[in-house]
DNA sequence: AAAATATTTTAGTTTAGTCTAAAAAAATAA
DNA sequence: TTATTTTTTTAGACTAAACTAAAATATTTT
């Protein structure tokens, strides 16, 4: 139905146009796609005639309904499929991304049918993404950026904003993982910076940390 | 490192090479490949530049020892795929097939480590077929087909020839499956046909499924 | 040994997906 | 409101992997 290719761009326009809420321009697909953008213009052709998405020549895309669903369905395999891997061969969770970027591709309902009940019908990846359904709908959670709490504030981490192996690892050195718990003991305006609590430990968060980082906020202290 | 296509020639190729001890022509590639001979030639001559087969122009072609390597591995990964497939998501043994079809192309090599710990290291594929190991060594067993056995002689059955959804369909219908226990009870010389028995039963069994069934003799009655 | 047939290779196209360079359109600045 | 800059599209070329048709080589038959 769609080729390997087709399917990364429905993906990454998917992925950009609820990042970005405006339209989804060719240069930003091109970027996030680490193409060119005269590739992207071609296939974007290729996609509107495949009805997946439209496309206003000079102005953005945006997918369709139809396009929409085979997105979140590659989303879906990649997210039950990190799953997979760190649940099930105890890969830890700044390894798997790489590898469900293949898998994500493999064909079979029935496969991801299995694999779905396998892992027990899980909603969230390990880094606390939310797995979409067969239908494509995702099950939205109360969330913050780390950044955006205040002083005395108390949460628990849900999940990364973007998980590279290296802020996944600076994490696992200081022991955060999902589940944690956190309260913010102090906020510098001047640089964003943080100290927050974890556990018995204090430990200082630059304002890039504390903007990859979602917080379910604790509402009763 | 290979390509899609590449791997498919080889891991087709070798196949071809065990099964036909003779020489691999450009006809046998292009017909268990389902594709033209011109396009057999093409690709043959850019494996012979990668140094993975020897390509004689006009005699045909045969792997080399890195050929052999890169061939087995992915042999390997289409095996332990099917392992994982019957053996922890429950798919029946005749629609794994063409899935793994697929998961064999996936490249990552802690991946296949990691599921073959957790299969617990099968020496099987469900087909009876040997998982090659990491350096492509095959586990050799004793076995002859059903129909290179004499009246009265014993086996249990360890392997299937063909394994297409229609003969494995035939097998379940009558609980024959590996594992099971049968014995000669009569062969007909004018048509190659036999009477086995399983378990209390008796099945009259075609030449052609005779062909198809691979058994490890049972030497002391 | 020559003729006929079968197999294999070569030559030239095609399609998907990419690229560079140039043209066109839109957005921004003067 | 022009001029400049940025963004997007078009035009033309490239590679991988396939195809058809024709040429070359090998095999088999007479
Ligand atoms: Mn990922
Ligand atoms: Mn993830
Ligand atoms: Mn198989
Ligand atoms: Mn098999």
């Amino acid at each position: 139905m769609f080729t390997l290719a087709e399917e990364n761009y429905l993906k990454n326009i998917y992925h950009l146009q609820t990042e970005n809420s405006e339209g989804v321009s060719t240069n930003l697909i091109a970027e996030s796609l680490q193409t060119k953008p005269s590739s992207v213009t071609d296939m974007v052709k290729k996609l509107a005639a495949k009805k997946v998405l439209l496309h206003k020549p000079y102005k953005g895309v945006s997918l369709t309904e139809k396009g929409r669903k085979v997105a979140s369905n590659i989303i879906r395999k990649h997210r039950l499929w990190e799953v997979f891997l760190v649940e099930k061969l105890n890969f830890h969770w700044d390894e798997v991304h790489e590898i469900a970027e293949q898998l994500e591709h493999i064909q079979s309902d029935e496969l991801i049918k299995r694999m779905d009940a396998f892992l027990d019908f899980p909603d969230f990846d390990p880094h606390g993404d939310p797995i979409p359904d067969e239908n494509g709908n995702i099950k939205v959670t109360e969330k913050k950026l780390l950044s955006e709490l205040k002083k005395n504030q108390r949460g628990v981490i849900v999940g990364v904003k973007e998980s590279g192996s290296d802020f996944l690892q600076f994490l696992d050195k200081r022991k955060i993982n999902i589940g944690t718990k956190i309260k913010v003991l102090g906020k510098e305006f001047f640089d964003g910076s943080m100290i927050i609590q974890v556990r018995n430990e204090q430990f200082f968060i630059s304002k890039k940390i504390a903007k990859n980082l979602f917080i379910q906020i604790s509402e009763h202290v």
